[in-house]
DNA sequence: TGGGGGCTTTGACAAAGTCCAAATCTGGAT
DNA sequence: ATCCAGATTTGGACTTTGTCAAAGCCCCCA
């Protein structure tokens, strides 16, 4: 594991107290929206602006340094594990998101049976289900819209 | 092609203009956004509260009628055809949506590796690429956000 | 003809981001 | 160690996409 503040400096990035606490948010805390991240480097550093932590999550994902998921129905995630393909579990329920392996070995369905002149350049994944938390109970804590009456 | 208000009242659901009129407007607009949906049933019936039209379509998704997708950085778009395991081709660039049948025969990679205790009911798959029109001249007609610098 | 229940409308509200201009800081050169 | 240009951070207004809630309307049925 990395220094956050050498990671900056390996993409040619100024280094700022903002960006490291942001790029360190998100390596300890995977999945975590936006607002979960400025509330963890508010703890670090006494306070952050909400701009910065969208300037910040926004240059490191450009970079490729973390990655951005958006799940149906959920603000945006990030998370620092990249460069493998895996794919994301998410809990319908409370959102709740795990990650998972690549089933078929890598780069699975990226062979779409029509392309239509598109040149696609990723196949995302997303399984959709109920975390064990939320299966037994019943008690979602998040209610979801893709209830079938 | 069946009445769109046979189709409600196959359901059950009461039938009036603006249901009508909305999934009307879903079945010859695939992927149409909610505002669009709205934008062509003006133009049939004259005016539409926006209420009107989230209450339907959300009544209709839920009634398994039309089904709602979300890709990333695109508000949600619906479509008619439902009950066939299909999945999405969207242009990074302009956000055109295609479908595509599903590459490996029916429910693929519905087997996730690991299913950390998760019920799963769905697997979601989104092709990502660039549509004809936005690879020729690059003249991209809504930037996105996952360019590399 | 009179009720009811469900739809529709209207307007306020909320979440998640973006835009912009001013103040501040970083990194490299002196 | 100091300075400067350019990049970053801030704060606040604004946009987009939806939802909530109250009130009105319409149609069906007795």
């Amino acid at each position: 594991m990395v220094d956050a503040a050498d990671t900056l400096r390996k993409h040619g990035l100024p280094v700022t107290a903002q960006r490291v606490a942001i790029l360190s948010a998100v390596h300890h805390h995977p999945h975590a929206t936006a607002d979960e991240v400025a509330e963890q480097v508010r703890s670090k550093l006494g306070s952050i602006s909400r701009q910065s932590v969208y300037n910040a999550l926004n240059v490191l994902t450009e970079h490729g340094i973390i990655r951005r998921i958006q799940p149906a129905d959920s603000p945006a995630r990030y998370e620092d594990r990249v460069g493998d393909n895996h794919h994301h579990l998410v809990c319908r329920s409370c959102g709740r998101t795990e990650d998972v392996c690549c089933a078929t070995g890598h780069t699975p369905c990226l062979n779409a049976s029509e392309e239509h002149g598109f040149a696609i350049d990723e196949a995302e994944v997303i399984y959709w289900g109920l975390c064990p938390s939320c299966r037994g109970g019943g008690h979602a804590s998040r209610p979801h819209r893709h209830s079938h009456s």
